[in-house]
DNA sequence: ACCTGTCAATACCCTTGGGTATGGTGCGAC
DNA sequence: GTCGCACCATACCCAAGGGTATTGACAGGT
């Protein structure tokens, strides 16, 4: 953490790390600074403002944190395997660079406060819950309603498991059960 | 909203309006006073400081609000009665006079960056999964990993509807006839 | 050796928000 | 009517955080 040449990417991590680790707020230059053992002269080299900072945190999240999910399962040809990698993707933490397990609820968090955050998490929604309707209806599944009360599992299992000792990997393990039992009567 | 005289409760119930409304950090003073259409000088007659009335905000929310489902549902005596009202009370928001259907989203949002609001939510969960647990394995399931679905669902979808135009219903109507589904198989 | 571009530290400014002190205003009690 | 208290407005102070300007350190190329 203590290195000799901060880069962009550098501060985008500490930035990430803050958020998981304290929320929203803590996504300060000053805290950032002090997190790198810098000061802000390097942020101010790095980004033109805080706007151009959130920006470039969002566009990291929505490439390569967010929206992987969507291509490892799109990569599976059969259904069976598509769902496998669901539930795999769905208990896998993002890395740790990446704020982990708390990055997601921290960027809902963050959405109801700053309106740039609020629009990236709606397109990511509108995504994910896209792509799970259409899974679920290749599997013969009302896939609208289904999609919509897995994908509501999958975020606030996602919360409850950052604030309280919970693990969701049985939860998960349950709901792929229920989802395979439903997909089998077809 | 213009009043003669404030009371207490009125600069509580603008802290719950503003905090569903705009998120945690619109719970300042400054805005709650011009929401009110009055100033500071009222407030700290009411509140001893901004702490004072955080405190305040959770007693209300953990009493008046988020814990009344509880006992709610422990007034039903047959088991399905009690699934009825759980479910019922899990689609019905809360006053919003108390910030409706946003406000626990909201809640959990400002549990990230506060320690005493974390807390109390950790508190509740604790109350609600044990409550949970217990009526499932009532109904001879596994109550555990089934109260942790439920309730990570019920979490997620409050805050999926609270963000995108998603209705909730349906979504719990599934998981209640799944429930009922699995209770009859013992 | 020197110049140039990259990167970062320091010292500021300005706005915002919590907090305080003090001075009103209305109204019931006597 | 005037005293006293509940209630609130106004004018401040202070710390924090975003932003800017200036300067300095170091490297690579010539």
């Amino acid at each position: 953490m203590a290195q000799e040449k901060l880069s962009r990417d550098a501060w985008l991590a500490a930035g990430f790390r803050s958020l998981a680790k304290d929320g929203p707020k803590a996504v300060q230059i000053n805290n950032l600074a002090k997190e790198l053992r810098a000061t802000k002269g390097s942020f101010y080299w790095h980004f033109r403002d805080i706007g151009d900072y959130k920006e470039a945190m969002l566009d990291l999240w929505r490439t390569k944190v967010a929206s992987e999910v969507v291509e490892d399962i799109t990569a599976q040809s059969t259904h069976e395997a598509k769902l496998e990698a669901l539930f795999s993707n769905a208990t896998r933490p993002p890395p740790p660079d990446y704020g982990g397990r708390k990055i997601e609820p921290a960027m809902r968090a963050w959405a109801l406060t700053d309106k740039d955050v609020a629009a990236a998490l709606a397109d990511l929604d509108a995504l994910r819950l896209g792509f799970l309707k259409a899974l679920f209806d290749d599997l013969g599944l009302e896939g609208k309603v289904l999609s919509e009360l897995a994908y509501g599992a999958y975020i606030g299992l996602d919360d409850l498991q950052s604030k309280e000792r919970i693990d969701s990997t049985n939860a998960f393990a349950l709901l792929k059960s229920i989802v395979l039992a439903m997909a089998e009567k077809t």
